[in-house]
DNA sequence: GGTCGCATGTTGTCATGTAAACAATCGCCC
DNA sequence: GGGCGATTGTTTACATGACAACATGCGACC
């Protein structure tokens, strides 16, 4: 079946984009790791609770938003609850669940790396394409995005936030004041 | 320092983009996984044993390739060991290291998984795209490449392979004789 | 031909993720 | 108000990956 083989420049395409993809994500996370000591998901819990009213969030809402396996969230706030940079606090009206708050050391530690964050997705990405190039790549992502969507519409909500939560989610810093 | 902040086109190309970056790979891991079996990982290995010659490969050179740690492979092939897609053979002239040889159970697997592959990447990426938004993202994706490359001088070559190696480096199929 | 630094793998330890079994609580329904 | 299925978290395997400590063989140098 050489009708399924790839041409050159779907080839090409396809290879940049895996290089591209890899390079951003790594270049972001060792940032991140090597000047503020926190992983990725440090940083996503901790950019969501900058986000949310009181700086809590239940644990539901929390592993919804990020579309975590509830175990994973419970190990996750071990993890950091250990490092001081949130607290677990009784939800009000249901005693099975509880609040992840964020602490002040959470919050010092996020508020450090957050202009360091946006920076190096300036790094490299913003600032390395032309206006032009951003439209295209829009164009593009946008594309797939929309026929994954169309074709996996129970896993197409589990993208959506997992990442781009992870993110600034619009120009202004979630909560710095 | 609001400087830093991203406009309303970068955030939308940033969001896009991770959203497009993670369900691409989401969608090609799981095939593997579900359709054949395979990880990531176990397809990489076959595929690089399946384009070289006598489909063998030393230790040594495959994590060269692959960027992978030696501990990393090491237990990797442990694993496949177990599963029976490959196994160690003593290399020659140098008692330290081993080959990894595609056994025929391997060769079956990879021979079975990646015409799979290659449609989903057809499927969730070439097909999806136009001639024009191949080469608007073969652009982008090469300047961040590049931009990444001057930067990250011992980095660059790591990016390298490790998963741009994943996939058809062209067009055939790399051994299906 | 002996020694020493380097190359090559393996393994122990820790961090992290997933999946499934558990435990506790809620809430609805009778 | 009792029961029961659904929710919500935790915990217990396992799988996987990074890093460092080891063990061994190679090779060059004296």
């Amino acid at each position: 079946m050489d009708q399924e083989a790839l041409d050159e420049r779907e080839t090409r395409a396809w290879i940049a984009f895996q290089r591209m993809r890899i390079e951003v994500n790594e270049v972001l996370a060792r940032r991140l790791a090597r000047d503020f000591g926190l992983t990725e998901a440090d940083f996503v819990v901790l950019l969501r609770l900058s986000r949310s009213p009181e700086h809590r969030l239940r644990a539901r809402d929390m592993a919804t938003a990020l579309h975590w396996e509830r175990s994973r969230l419970s190990r996750q706030v071990s993890r950091m609850e250990t490092r001081g940079t949130v607290a677990r606090a009784p939800s009000e009206g249901d005693a099975r669940g509880y609040d992840i708050v964020l602490t002040a050391a959470g919050r010092t530690a996020f508020q450090a790396a957050w202009p360091a964050w946006v920076e190096g997705i300036r790094h490299c990405f913003a600032d390395v394409l032309s206006r032009k190039q951003l439209d295209a790549l829009i164009d593009v992502a946008e594309t797939i995005d929309g026929h994954y969507s169309a074709h996996h519409d129970s896993g197409a909500e589990t993208i959506d936030s997992h990442y781009s939560a992870a993110l600034p989610g619009r120009t202004e810093r979630p909560d710095t004041d």
